[in-house]
DNA sequence: TTGAAAGCGCTAACAA
DNA sequence: TTGTTAGCGCTTTCAA
């Protein structure tokens, strides 16, 4: 169709001698503004369409300052991509520059090499573990940046965190009030927040309702199936196996059910199982999974509006928020047979 | 620590002052250019030290005409994010993005908004399924780029794909020389190439071994769980079930699985499973999953590493490649009982 | 080995 | 409503 094409570049200056008008008449044209007669816009158009033209976003960058691009800064430890946390973050991230025309810088950081900061207009940090020098340098940059899923009360940064403790607590005391005694808890990886968290939770509503604490209750995990096995396992062979399992996520979760399964335990009549996540992978297994859900599509979605709210000058305030999880109760989880 | 900060950003020139040298100096230490003096290379970094400076990459794209950035197009259809597929994606580009300090830009699309080329220097569409006027776009305006996961026979373009055909060939064929004469099949997407193509590998399979082709044994998936689900329940409750069962993803052999340790099938005794992708979840199960190994990540990673050499001018020669999948036998496929 | 100076393509006063 | 023009911060000749 289109023969050869040409070679060289076409900028500003090509669309605006084919429609007869100056350069800032193209920029009007380009950034909507509306001081711009019909007859210009249309010739303006006209020969943007002609070149195929697309602004050199360098270009505009360089001369406007502003930068529309978001960094999503990543932790790297091994897992987090296998993580539902991750996809949900990558997804809402990901929705919310579509909608809001954001370019989504992608950065994956072990806490040594950083992001440079001149690339963007923002940063979101997907949980501050092993990069903490990399928001302290973007904070003393002036650069917006907001920290999400982590609460930060150490650094004068803006969050969006979920409230890990009271989630770990919920699914814990739902378990409790359904009459069980003997909980055991299948942690995440406890040098993140969450992680952590859930697992005081646990340990409080316990102690709230004055329920002994055992350690051979607790298996110490990291989100993955395997360990989720390993400690299912053990629970399982157990002198006095625990009547019900918390799982600091449902892919451990779904690994519990399946080693419950092929040991001929009954769920929930035997065992009862509590994830995290509300993934949706645990909705289509022989029982539904009873679980906590996070919005953390929407954190992520928040995070992006919000950068794009302080880039955009829309906003000077900061955000420091705390989003509640919630229980979500479906067929695993039941009155312990004997008690 | 530090009090006030400098409330203005620092350019090439505050270095340039600060170090007594000119800014071409200054701009010729950034670049590591060799023909700066000892001296003067100590006093520029001590600058750059001291200011924290970083380079504007606007002004450097603008300057060079060299842009750094490649951007990564993905598929957004339903799903795509939980399948292993996008994950490997992901972790491969970022990870080679990182070693070779290239800014990775994220644009998920379902076929209409397009990522301004301009602001990138390379684009690797993973896969092409509703965004072929987006490659077509980006050729246009001679943007090096490269699909993955896909052979494209009708579009002069790069790409890197995988041999699916042969894989759903080589994962039937196992089954085959096993000893099964009933194999089903749960397809995945057949909108994509590998959902597609595994398919015909299957049949192909059959046909090469002069086994019949049931239309009752092909279940057509998604890749996703409830898909497969329905697809095991199906074919468990046929009147002659099949003893051997090809599920077009790891996933979906998992909730096949799933559902045949609920019915009390044993596997692989009674009903063998084969898988595609090599899902690590699928390892830690009670059998290891027997399934079809892709090189996901090496893929993306080669792209980037293609991308960053036509963008540098080290390369010229375009890439058509086609890889090749690879069986991996676990526990979870044997010979039928009864044949 | 260095510095001066001309752009890179665009935005944003400012003047008309 | 339009055009002129001075930068934005950097790279890259070119001359010294």
């Amino acid at each position: 169709m289109s023969g050869k094409l040409p070679p060289q570049k076409i900028s500003i200056e090509d669309v605006a001698k084919r429609a007869k008008v100056s350069i800032s008449t193209v920029s009007r044209v380009i950034n909507n503004l509306p001081t711009v007669s019909k007859k210009n816009q249309a010739r303006v158009e006209e020969a943007v369409a002609h070149f195929k033209y697309r602004p050199n976003v360098s270009a505009q960058r360089l001369a406007s300052g502003y930068n529309s691009a978001i960094g999503l800064v990543m932790p790297g430890y091994p897992g987090i991509f296998y993580s539902f946390y991750a996809i949900e973050i990558i997804r809402g991230t990901g929705h919310a520059c579509e909608t809001l025309k954001l370019d989504l810088l992608f950065h994956i950081t072990n806490g040594s090499n950083f992001l440079n900061p001149n690339t963007v207009g923002g940063i979101i940090f997907a949980d501050i573990i092993e990069n903490r020098r990399e928001v302290e340098a973007a904070l003393e940059l002036r650069m917006p940046c907001i920290v999400i899923n982590n609460v930060v009360k150490d650094l004068d940064v803006n969050y969006i965190g979920v409230d890990n403790m009271l989630g770990g607590k919920i699914a814990t005391e739902y378990l409790i009030h359904l009459g069980h005694k003997r909980i055991a808890t299948v942690t995440g990886n406890l040098q993140t927040q969450a992680g952590f968290q859930r697992l005081k939770g646990f340990k409080e509503a316990l102690e709230k309702n004055k329920l002994p604490l055992r350690e051979e209750y607790i298996y110490q995990g990291d989100y993955s199936r395997r360990c989720a096995r390993v400690a299912a396992e053990k629970f399982l062979s157990l002198p006095e196996p625990p009547t019900a399992i918390f799982a600091a996520s449902d892919e451990m979760a779904l690994e519990i059910i399946a080693v419950a399964n092929e040991k001929n335990v009954k769920i929930p009549k035997e065992l009862s199982i509590i994830g995290y996540d509300d993934n949706p992978a645990a909705i289509y297994g022989a029982v539904g999974l009873t679980t906590i859900k996070q919005p953390l599509f929407q954190m992520a979605e928040d995070a992006i509006k919000y950068l794009h709210a302080v880039v955009t000058g829309k906003r000077k305030t900061p955000v420091k928020d705390v989003l509640k999880p919630q229980l979500i109760i479906r067929e695993s989880c039941a009155a312990p047979s004997r008690s």
